[in-house]
DNA sequence: CCACCACCCTAGAACAGTTCCAAAGATGGA
DNA sequence: TCCATCTTTGGAACTGTTCTAGGGTGGTGG
């Protein structure tokens, strides 16, 4: 649950063919290794997902049908911070992305929420980067500390 | 509730001084203002304001006593599907913006919420338009339509 | 090999934010 | 003024997430 620094691993786009090193970074920072936690990991791995909490509970029941709500969203929580996980907000609930190792951004889709990883170099988001995408909008939100809780800290 | 095209009337960073073009734009598209209406506007009046339906509740309240919950979820809801606010969430909460009329993005205080709108040429954000802030995390969320769902309609 | 203890899992309750609903009230045109 | 229409209201319902209390489990020391 703390320490070890988050080296970044991987190093990039590295393809959905891999399917152990996030279970075995995990193992290696002593992290208690189930069979419920087992499976949500392995739900977690690949390119392009970016899960909701009731997907990955659906998909890890079909593995493991007793496991529980409860510890999908504990697991994915202990994830996030481990670094493991990085987490955004899509339509007010929360998804998952796997992908911690290189800075990218989302390119989402407004009809059917379906979501890529995309790399642009600038906001413009580059004709080869757009998987087709009609662009309606861009959404970018800087996260910092203010000035008052710097002080306060 | 449809059709009057979303001409910007307001010209980028206007300042917080006018308190009614809101207003009167809403009139003049036949909108019916009621007392609610106008003190829920009104409260969405000015520059780096970022209410949550809540905020906007008690505030409003303190105006109009009467004013119920969901009157103002009903209105926020209107005038985002008017063109007249735009919607964003931060934390699991939907959030307001009144400043449609010039493109913009949020610099968001991880500790205390605070938000406030930045105008950046690039992603990286200039150190002229930190307000002071240690930068943390960039979110950008590019939102459009995918070929599958361009095909279907 | 066993016992123990810290950690883990589970079901369900609780919670927060938002939307839905039916009834009552307000509004403006004929 | 009357009436059809639109708006407001409180509360119920719903969704996504977290909390809680109790039972279960893994793995370490003996």
């Amino acid at each position: 649950m703390e320490s070890t620094p988050l080296v970044a691993v991987g190093c990039g786009r590295t393809g959905g063919l891999t399917l152990t090193p996030l279970i075995d970074r995990l193992r290696d920072r002593g992290w208690r290794l189930t069979a419920q936690r087992r499976v949500i990991a392995e739900t977690m791995t690949g390119e392009h997902v970016h899960l909701a909490a009731d997907e990955v509970f659906e998909r890890a029941r079909t593995v493991l049908p007793e496991v529980s709500l409860a510890t999908v969203y504990n697991t994915l929580n202990e994830l996030v911070s481990l670094g493991e996980l990085r987490e955004f907000t899509h339509e007010g609930r929360k998804r998952y992305d796997p992908n911690v190792a290189d800075r990218h951004h989302h390119l989402v889709c407004v009809a059917c929420g379906r979501t890529l990883d995309v790399h642009p170099d600038d906001p413009g988001l580059p004709a080869d980067q757009r998987h087709g995408f009609e662009l309606l909008d861009v959404e970018v939100t800087f996260r910092g500390r203010c000035p008052d809780c710097t002080a306060a800290a």
